[in-house]
RNA sequence: UGGCCUAUGGUGUAAUUGGUAACACAGCUGAUUUUGGUUCAGUCGUUCAAGGUUCGAGUCCUUGUAGGCCAACCA
């Protein structure tokens, strides 16, 4: 197998140029560090890939950080669902890590801080501090009690930590610049108390450090060379700085923060806070809903982790706005799936078909393939009889040359099985077309090697014997959005761009080959589409989804007519 | 009216770091096909604008334009 020549992306690049100032490549180490406050999404497996390339690339370790500093938002059942998630995409993180864990050590540099004069207890509001920070175009005005001694900020601070304080009565702040163009510099607050119970440290703690004095101190502790986040941390990089001049030793590595553009999905939000709003509404039933750009949803959806990392793979990495057209991402789950999913035979709007020169109460077993891209599928058996169901549009009682399929008077091969000819359509009383009535050619059996089985027919339909039918309900999936870009818009709020018809929900006929299916079994349902196995299913109630339809040129032939 | 970031076909991303603008998707033709799927062949279409440096600019410089980020005790 012959190395690929594949083009760097721009981090990728940055690595090489380190590499060759001095960077010993058992140095390199990343991280990818969710806050666990909701389900990770497609943005988010873009990262992952990112980082867990990175690390495959330069076979070196990456850490799966959870960054916990705010019990308010944070819960386990999050914790959980995000290694879940990175398990399923296929990647191995090398140390379960918690910023949690580095309380201590981060409380201890605080100290330091204050005690070099560099941080200092706040007693204002919040409010107050607001209003004192300025705009970024006019400087903001010192705190007074900017200038505390170091003992009185000592003995504050160790009050807040021991719980002497209300929430809010006191903040620690870092004391930078009040007056810098980067509003992050002016004196942010490293630490503030929450008098919440932590998933993980529980009551040990009643103060929280914030986030920028938080990260890059992990980062730095675990040793993590090129810090990752996305390009609305930009500005925090001086920051992140900052804090990392105020203690890194020189004889340890120092970690650099670099940013990158996060993903958008067409017709789909990817932000936690919408996710959950989505969620929480009711428009969704949770966040595996198949409908929904979270890994879970995807997962439960029918994608597979292939197609979800070389969808990352194709997209790259960069730092311009982008929406990814999400026909991309159906591109790699039609990919992958062609060629792992077998072929089966369903129905899902049926139509009667009574072949009529075929023997009352006769049946036979016929020979079908289970995938044409794959040899070691192998084959299995599906019932005929003379009665059977197709799909409603692939009958017409005239149509012109351009339609392949059944109308009256015209022949169709049944996948598998035999050629039919429409001779005549009963219709109910408003006209619609209820049964077609066929005759079937005995000596066209498919494979039989007959001079008539070899005949070639320009339609051929997907079918299932009505007898032998078992039923499903089958869920049919539309995009969540009807807007390619739902929040992309400034008037109007993204729940106004919800497509009401987004979930279909039909009963399908189905070969009964399917009755002993396991969740999250994936198949073709020939000329139809990828579906899957849905939780929901049981033995006595089979539950499929629509993962993806086939490419449909027919379709858009249509359309134009 | 501050600081910072970004700008390459419809979409996303490349371009040996100043040397022939390409890859994938989408679109369109056609061939093959017992899935109007797959596969194969072909096709369409790109450097935000104006100046400048240079033998040569997507790449460097200047100015402009457009979009984004920054004023949480969120991350």
């Amino acid at each position: 197998m012959s190395e690929e020549v594949k083009s760097l992306n721009f981090i990728e690049h940055i690595i090489e140029e380190d590499l060759t100032k001095g960077y010993k490549k058992d140095e390199l180490r990343f991280r990818f560090p969710p806050e666990p406050n909701g389900y990770l999404h497609i943005g988010h497996a873009s990262s992952i890939c990112l980082n867990f390339g990175l690390g495959l690339r330069y076979n070196a370790p990456v850490n799966l950080r959870f960054d916990d500093t705010n019990p308010a938002k944070e819960e386990k059942e999050y914790v959980d669902a995000i290694k879940r998630d990175v398990e399923w995409l296929g990647f191995q993180w090398d140390t379960e890590c918690y910023a949690s864990d580095y309380f201590q050590q981060l409380y201890d540099w605080a100290i330091q801080l204050i005690k070099e004069g560099k941080a200092y207890v706040d007693s204002q509001t919040s409010e107050q501090i607001a209003s004192q920070k300025g705009t970024p175009t006019e400087p903001g005005k010192e705190s007074p009690y900017r200038n505390r001694s170091v003992e009185e900020n000592m003995t504050l601070f160790e009050g807040m930590k021991n719980g002497d304080f209300k929430e809010g009565e006191h903040v620690l702040r870092a004391k930078i610049n009040m007056a810098s163009s980067n509003m992050l510099m002016r004196d942010p607050v490293m630490y503030r108390i929450l008098h919440k119970p932590h998933h993980r440290t529980n009551t040990d703690w009643c103060i929280y450090p914030m986030y920028d004095w938080t990260h890059g101190e992990s980062d730095y502790i675990e040793q993590v060379s090129h810090s990752l986040c996305t390009l609305e941390f930009l500005p925090h990089r001086e920051l992140y700085d900052w804090f990392l001049d105020q203690l890194v030793s020189t004889n340890k590595l120092r970690p650099k923060q670099r940013e990158f553009a996060r993903r958008n999905l067409s017709h789909t939000v990817v932000s936690k806070r919408k996710l959950l709003q989505l969620v929480e509404s009711g428009v969704v039933s949770g966040w595996d809903d198949p409908r929904m750009p979270t890994i879970s949803g995807l997962r439960r959806r029918g994608y597979t982790p292939e197609s979800i990392r070389n969808f990352a793979d194709t997209i790259g990495i960069a730092k311009r706005e982008n929406v990814v057209d999400v026909s991309l991402l159906e591109f790699h789950v039609r990919d992958h799936l062609n060629k792992i999913a077998p072929r089966v035979m369903a129905v899902l709007d049926p139509l009667k078909v009574v072949i009529t020169n075929y023997e009352e109460g006769a049946e036979e077993w016929l020979d079908a393939e289970n995938n044409p891209e794959d040899e070691a599928a192998g084959s299995r058996k599906v019932p005929f009889s003379r009665e059977i169901y197709i799909e409603q549009e692939d009958f017409r009682e005239e149509a012109n040359r351009k339609f392949f399929r059944l109308k009256l008077g015209g022949e169709v091969r049944l996948k598998n099985g035999y050629i039919i000819k429409a001779e005549s359509c009963t219709k109910d009383e408003d006209g619609n077309v209820v049964e077609v009535q066929c005759t079937y050619d005995p000596k066209s059996k498919s494979g039989s090697g007959t001079e008539e089985s070899l005949r070639k027919v320009k339609g051929t339909l997907h079918w299932v014997s009505i007898p032998h039918a078992i039923t499903a309900e089958v869920r049919l999936y539309d995009r969540l959005f009807s807007e390619a870009n739902p929040d992309g818009n400034k008037e109007k709020d993204f729940m106004e761009f919800v497509n009401p018809d987004s979930l279909q929900k039909v009963t399908g006929y189905l070969e009964p080959s399917l009755q002993d299916v396991k969740v999250g079994d994936v198949f073709q349902f020939q000329r139809l589409g990828y579906f899957n196995v849905d939780k929901d299913s049981s033995t006595q109630n089979l539950v499929f989804n629509r993962t993806v339809g086939l490419r449909d040129t027919w379709a858009k032939l249509e359309d134009k007519n």
